[in-house]
DNA sequence: CTTGTAGGATAGGAGTACTATCCAATGGTT
DNA sequence: AACCATTGGATAGTACTCCTATCCTACAAG
């Protein structure tokens, strides 16, 4: 497979195929000669994570660099898939900061018998909830364990899917994608059920059908 | 208050506020003469409405402008609110398209009690479901329905909060904000749980800790 | 009457993600 | 063996967003 016909299997231009070689987002091809390389699967598989983290769940292109360096240099050991997963996480929650604690996020760790470990997802999750408390928005223990309850299931069921020796490049579209669906699932529930309590509480009847400019 | 006072008042530069004027996000002030404004606490509020929808929500300034758009034609009454929220949570949620429906959506409005109209909201719900099917994301009815409840309680809260007469611009911040924190709540609470059980399914010790390039 | 700051307008800059163009080498076709 | 489209590599340019810097004039306080 060539850079057309590679081209056109993932429906990325030729020219962005270029920059995402340049951009060492993409390895080369096996060089056939000096001005010919060969494109395999893994080529493919590749554009399809970048286009899945670059368009489904938006992270930027330095962002999807670090997810692929560490894919390029993973060998699909138990460590560096340990390793990846954790990256991912980092990426797509796009923080470092320093250690938090928080009571709450230890209670539910505890609760659900999570491994009391430190990782980047744990300090997110204590910085954020800093963060909401911070910024006022009301959390009651009764909600967050709700959150903590149907996340444990997810990752579950999300690992064992992903747990049927897939590439890790599909491990990492999967688990990126599906974290994103389902914290986007979230926004779309609260936002009907604002709506909802809204239609409710204001009385209106179709109001609520949009911009109507 | 004057330009140099709203700026250090707010953190917003002048030249920002100056663009931001230009923009039409921030209503000019009084004019004092042809070459002098007065601003007040409006405006104040206005600022920090924007830069919680552009650096806590992540949203553009297009996006921005509809926002405010609305709050400069509302006058409070509940019609208007109820459009305000329908406008945030149409801008929030960045979605527009054609009407779907997915039996899982309507299920979860029958269950809860809310009103079975349609909406932006609704609608966007609808599409996710579909979206996250199309794209292999588990989701079992159970964790949907745990969703639902999670959102009505808050949606609940949250309107309580900002039912004590606020402000315009304060209940759009407010409902947009803390849309946007659950969220992200759940985006790192399914971090945390992805790490923990990857970490009881791979077997690592300390290996999440984060990139230490 | 001077002087410094406000406010307005215009242009410029930084970051991101491509896209277009050019070019020499090549390989398949004739 | 000659030809010509294509490939891959490199460079520069484009489109968009979000500011930021500069310049200018008027006015208000001293």
């Amino acid at each position: 497979m060539q850079l057309a016909e590679l081209s056109k299997a993932s429906e990325v231009s030729a020219a962005s195929i270029k920059f995402y070689l340049r951009s060492g987002l993409l390895q080369p091809g096996a060089r056939l000669n000096p001005t010919r390389a060969a494109y395999g699967p893994e080529h493919l598989q590749r554009l399809r994570l970048i286009q899945g983290l670059r368009h489904v769940v938006g992270l930027g292109l330095r962002e999807i660099t670090i997810v692929v360096d560490v894919l390029d240099k993973a060998d699909g050991s138990a460590e560096q898939t340990l390793e990846l997963l954790g990256v991912i996480q980092s990426t797509v929650l796009k923080l470092q900061g320093p250690e938090v604690h928080t009571v709450e996020g230890d209670a539910v760790v505890a609760e659900l018998g999570w491994p009391d470990e430190p990782s980047e997802a744990r300090n997110a999750l204590n910085a954020h909830l800093t963060a909401m408390t911070t910024a006022g928005v009301s959390l009651d223990p009764g909600t967050l364990r709700t959150y903590a309850a149907a996340a444990d299931s997810i990752a579950g069921l999300n690992l064992d899917i992903t747990g049927s020796k897939p590439t890790l490049d599909e491990l990492a579209l999967t688990a990126a994608v599906g974290m994103h669906m389902h914290s986007q699932l979230v926004l779309k529930m609260l936002a009907l059920a604002q709506a909802s309590h809204a239609i409710r509480r204001y009385g209106g009847r179709d109001l609520l059908r949009g911009t109507e400019e």
